[in-house]
DNA sequence: ATGCCTCAGCTCCTGAGA
């Protein structure tokens, strides 16, 4: 059983991408963060006729996150209960036997910024809540963008990026205070080629030179640890002609 | 270099992304 996520960045440009990734990748689970599209607007008939049920968390020009299974997903929640937000960027709901959580998490575009306040509040909202879920179902996949490297290897110039937003103690702070909850990052559990990223900046030719971050990441929880099988980047989608700024990210897991 | 590219929108520029 395979599951994946996938920052599209316009889901109205990326749709017949997301159509033909699927086709080719028909994933039980696929969550999708930038939709940047009201839920009035959701694709529901075309995803439909690609199998898969759809929950979808909508928001005008930016945000905006969905839910897509091959079977339907139940207890769907969204955003983060206890933490109020007025953007779309968390959509959970049980299905195939596990607790799913897709998340978009807050860019915060500079340090010492309002945005970066806003960020290390939502990551300490989540964790509380997430610390909460693992208790409820143990069986726990949190994926998404979480627009933050675990450390240098995640970082094509850490050198220049030191302390950069993305790099900052503070948010890898934040993301080991999720991993210490029990969550282990699916990526590293296996071995991996050297430079592998997930988002590479549309500017300066970023993909052709690899110069890349990795920030979109699948933890999976203790109880699953022993059945992730398969733990994969796929930029494939990223050569297309009009591509997404992020690659999707698999996990392949033994049914629990 | 307060830039580069891409997307959305009260669209011919601006804000945001990362």
């Amino acid at each position: 059983m395979k599951l994946a996520t996938w920052n599209v960045n316009s889901l109205t440009v990326r749709l017949p991408q997301v159509l033909e990734w699927l086709a080719v990748n028909p994933v039980e689970v696929l969550v999708l963060q930038e939709l940047k599209m009201v839920d009035d607007k959701f694709p529901f008939d075309a995803f439909r006729q690609a199998g898969y049920h759809a929950q979808c968390f909508g928001q005008k020009t930016y945000n905006g996150v969905a839910l897509l299974s091959r079977t339907p997903a139940t207890e769907v929640v969204k955003n983060i209960p206890g933490f109020s937000d007025d953007m779309a960027r968390v959509i959970s709901a049980n299905v195939a036997g596990l607790r799913v959580i897709g998340a978009y998490f807050p860019n915060g575009q500079e340090p010492g910024s309002d945005k970066f306040d806003y960020k290390m509040n939502w990551l300490k909202g989540l964790r509380d809540w997430v610390r909460e879920e693992l208790v409820k179902t143990p069986k726990l996949v949190l994926m998404g963008d979480y627009n933050i490297t675990f450390d240098d290897t995640d970082v094509w110039d850490p050198v220049g990026m030191k302390d950069q937003i993305h790099c900052t103690d503070e948010e890898r702070y934040h993301l080991g205070a999720l991993i210490a909850l029990g969550l282990h990052d699916a990526f590293r559990l296996f071995e991996q080629p050297e430079k592998s990223y997930s988002w590479w900046d549309y500017r300066d030719f970023g993909f052709r030179r690899n110069h890349g971050l990795r920030i979109d990441h699948i933890l999976i929880s203790d109880a699953l640890k022993p059945c992730v099988t398969h733990c994969v980047i796929d930029k494939a989608p990223r050569k297309n002609e009009r591509p997404s700024d992020h690659a999707p990210v698999v996990v392949e897991l033994l049914q629990p």
